[in-house]
DNA sequence: TTGCAGGGGTCAA
DNA sequence: TTGACCCCTGCA
């Protein structure tokens, strides 16, 4: 079937889709926006998110994504890789130096998740001052703890807990899942997004500059935190987040010189307009896998 | 083996 | 503007 100009087929527990361009699992998953996939041995990734787990395998242009269908596919996995988006377009839009040419090659696959908003609150809070190794550890300790149960492929999984469950947490649980310092941030913040104190409709209806302050109200959310929830819960694309690694690369490859949150941030804004969240995340994704900086 | 620095920030003073 | 902060890894 066709489904928005993708090619669609159902098998018995997987479809497949056949005709994607930009789409690639390793620099997806890799590029540091989602937490909670595993890569497997066979190259397929293993993938929880929207309360179902999920495995995808791409080969000779075909994806298929096993324990799925088509229902799922549009109603969730086609707006979850943002499939209605241009990539080449952006590319295009994009390619203004030579920096981010080799960036766009080398990120080519690159997709924004639009991934859930309360998931990406929580996640980038444990983010500060963390690894991603640690990262990971931390929200699927959350989620074991906290989440339901899923069974796939003989193999148990747990669904990112609601904000019910992680309000009614007590501080003690959040720190035997290793979220250190961060555990009172955590469950300040379920508290306060249980009670409906700050929703996701809210922030798509304010500016970019609004939406960044009405996050910051969140303890444990500052601006990089915020940057990251508004652009990967695909709030808003006219977003830098500028952590230490991108300060770096800017630094090094743009200004030849050591330069401000501020003159990044401005700088951003201007070279890449309304797109610069997707320039920053093939920028980053080059520096860190090239070890350019 | 032990010890220490520092990390993909944020908070509070 | 600056130091403290959980936990872990890397490296003397």
């Amino acid at each position: 079937m066709n489904f928005n100009g993708y090619d669609v087929e159902q098998r018995h527990n997987y479809i497949i889709i056949k005709n994607l361009s930009s789409f690639n699992l390793k620099d997806i998953f890799e590029c540091g926006q989602a937490f909670r996939w595993r890569k497997n041995l066979d190259n397929t990734y293993t993938l929880i998110a929207k309360d179902r787990v999920i495995k995808l395998k791409h080969e000779n242009d075909k994806l298929k994504i096993f324990n799925s269908n088509i229902e799922d596919f549009k109603n969730i996995w086609y707006e979850y890789f943002d499939l209605e988006t241009s990539y080449e377009d952006i590319k295009s839009k994009l390619k203004k130096d030579d920096i981010m040419a080799k960036a766009l090659k080398h990120g080519e696959g690159i997709r924004i998740l639009n991934q859930d908003f309360w998931e990406m609150i929580i996640s980038f809070i444990i983010s500060a001052n963390n690894r991603i190794p640690m990262i990971m550890k931390v929200i699927n300790e959350i989620s074991k703890k906290f989440g339901e149960k899923i069974m796939f492929d003989e193999e148990v999984f747990y669904t990112f807990p609601t904000t019910e469950k992680l309000s009614n947490a007590k501080l003690e649980d959040f720190k035997l899942c290793k979220a250190g310092y961060r555990s009172s941030y955590i469950l300040d913040t379920a508290k306060k997004i249980n009670e409906g104190f700050l929703r996701k409709e809210d922030l798509v209806r304010l500016s970019t500059k609004d939406a960044q302050k009405s996050l910051k109200r969140l303890m444990g959310v500052g601006p990089k935190v915020a940057d990251c929830i508004l652009l990967f819960s695909g709030i808003k694309k006219n977003i830098f987040p500028t952590d230490v690694w991108i300060k770096r690369i800017v630094e090094v490859l743009y200004f030849e010189r050591e330069a401000s949150l501020k003159e990044i941030n401005n700088f951003a804004e201007e070279y890449y307009g309304d797109i610069s969240g997707l320039a920053q995340q093939y920028l980053f994704y080059y520096a860190r896998e090239n070890k350019i900086i």
